[in-house]
DNA sequence: ATGAAAGCGCTAACAA
DNA sequence: TTGTTAGCGCTTTCAT
């Protein structure tokens, strides 16, 4: 399959009987040029459907004006809305975006880096894998001085600006709106425990117990591996267990969505016997019967703040200090956790 | 923020004594080298951590081995499926992809092409806007002779290879289940009349009734512009009735939740008083209560397909010809739908 | 087996 | 006001 010739500047250049670099000068409305060259000439580009090769323009300024973007997953509506916000934010300031998913696998997330790097991009927005617990990729790019911010699932004690949600403060939220609600013997069901989130919103699960005068109950935490087979059967443990808790908070939404429809199969009702929440917002949690407690975390908010930071550091516009930006969370009350007075 | 250098051919080559082209033949394997020197130009290579530069040499054999993709929603969970699969696809065989959205309006879609056409993708993915209803653009790529393949949502007589879902059978499927779980007075939810999607469902539908003979009625087809606002409507629109539908088909999933949400609102059973379902398979339909009654469209595999049978044209593996991919679909029968016996 | 040179399309310093 | 020249990093003939 062959491609179609793209015209350029030469080819203008020649019919017109002009230097190329009096084409150039023209295209990018240079002012010492004479008006009525300027005119035939960005006329004629017209007329040909004259389209710049970025290719060319970014070799020879070094620059691409375009952002490599690395997510876990695209799939996933938490990512998916990252990156929007991110596209919109890039295009609105004349970027362009590589996008590449990591499928939570450390392998891939390096050679995303490597193939994007490759490619010239003027930085990267990265949202570490699920897998990752070495980091020399990161330091590497550091090393070499290729601008980079993490988002969402950051390495923290990297020194390049962060942009996160107030994890604890949302887990904290959640929590204590369980306790408020009536809630005594709060479980707390977490992913992974290396993932930072995972800390992150047992330290809030924990502060707003300990704000209730609660001593924290290590049977009243359980982990999922966050596939569902294991999230089945946590919650069935969670059934079978001599005291069960009156209220469940589930560190993400489908991890919560898996325990409701177990649940559901077992008879047991929300938030009569147990009161239920998960965190993220997602689309499903709102659907569910009956609809789930969460926190939303704006992932359209936090791609567009990531972007534009980086762009202001990149611009010129921003110190290039790396900064940590927190995003606040917000409770968002449903359903499925009792709404006592 | 400034970016940090990148080790080049030039530098390798100063360092060894050797020649630029002798450096670029080795880091490609070249048989007609002195093993020696090869060797050592690869071990300085890696030492110095060489990458090559994309952009110089795309623009030097005219292929960026690049990918470009338009899907009208990043956000939406098909469309996300469809670019996973065409990045898998891709990367599998050594491209790269660059994403945009048309935020389902023409005038991005337009601008998009335009950038990434710049940026010169060697082949496009598209999938058409909501507001499209215009070619010249897609022409414009044609005349250009840029490869592109339209998918999901697509221009019917743009002669250029086109992937898409049997529409048409799978909402045959669905109404004929909904026909042989007891309905007779089956109703069609269709989203605005000029999407390819809402016709082909529409053509699906009719045939299944007549092959009931049942004769389809006008009364029976509603229309929205699915927004929630206008779904609802519909669905309160439907409650009103004077003879209600006993069965109805949404042409795509939220349509049918948002009918459902409202319908339990207003006290509704579904599926006792009327039987629902809806078209996608969206992950919200499996756990909305009842679990909505569907037609499954693999968007990965979608993608996956598009991007290799794009590929294997573009690489002489396959014939330039146009064709035409069918993909089937198939029914998810859900609690939504009575089980009748 | 290796090097010199040209050129991909563009920009920009320097000349004129 | 415009042209000439060099060069971004790489590949690829053509010499040697």
């Amino acid at each position: 399959m062959k491609k179609g010739h793209q015209v350029t500047m030469k080819e203008i250049a020649k019919k017109l009987g002009v230097s190329v670099s009096t084409v150039s000068r023209a295209l990018k409305d240079s002012p010492e040029l004479h008006e009525e060259t300027k005119k035939r000439i960005v006329e004629l580009a017209k007329e040909m459907n004259y389209q710049p090769n970025l290719l060319a323009q970014s070799l020879r300024i070094s620059k691409t004006k375009t952002l490599g973007v690395i997510v876990p997953e695209i799939t996933s509506h938490f990512f998916a809305s990252c990156i929007s916000g991110i596209q919109d934010g890039a295009n609105r300031r004349g970027y362009n975006v590589m996008i590449c998913q990591s499928n939570e696998s450390i392998e891939l997330e390096m050679s995303n880096i490597k193939t994007l790097v490759a490619s010239q991009v003027d930085a990267l927005l990265i949202s570490l894998s699920r897998e990752t617990n070495h980091y020399e990729h990161l330091d590497d790019l550091y090393q070499r001085e290729i601008p980079f911010v993490l988002f969402d699932r950051v390495y923290e004690v990297m020194p390049v600006t962060k942009v996160t949600f107030n994890d604890q403060g949302g887990a904290y939220q959640v929590t204590k709106h369980l306790l408020e609600t009536g809630c005594r013997r709060v479980m707390y069901v977490s992913g992974p425990e290396d993932l930072y989130i995972s800390k992150k919103r047992k330290e809030g699960y924990t502060q707003a117990l300990e704000e209730f005068g609660i001593k924290p109950d290590p049977k009243l935490i359980k982990v999922t591996d966050l596939t569902l087979e294991k999230n089945i059967e946590v919650a069935q443990e969670i059934i079978d267990m001599d005291e069960r808790p009156d209220g469940v908070f589930c560190m993400i939404d489908p991890v919560a969505v898996d325990v409701l429809t177990h649940w559901k199969s077992q008879g047991i009702k929300v938030p009569e016997d147990m009161a239920l929440a998960g965190f993220t917002n997602n689309p499903t949690s709102a659907v569910v019967e009956p609809p789930l407690t969460t926190v939303s975390q704006p992932g359209y908010e936090m791609g567009k703040l990531a972007v534009n930071h980086l762009l202001d550091q990149l611009e010129g516009l921003a110190s290039d200090e790396p900064i940590s930006i927190v995003l606040e969370t917000t409770l968002v009350p449903r359903k499925s956790t009792r709404i006592n007075s």
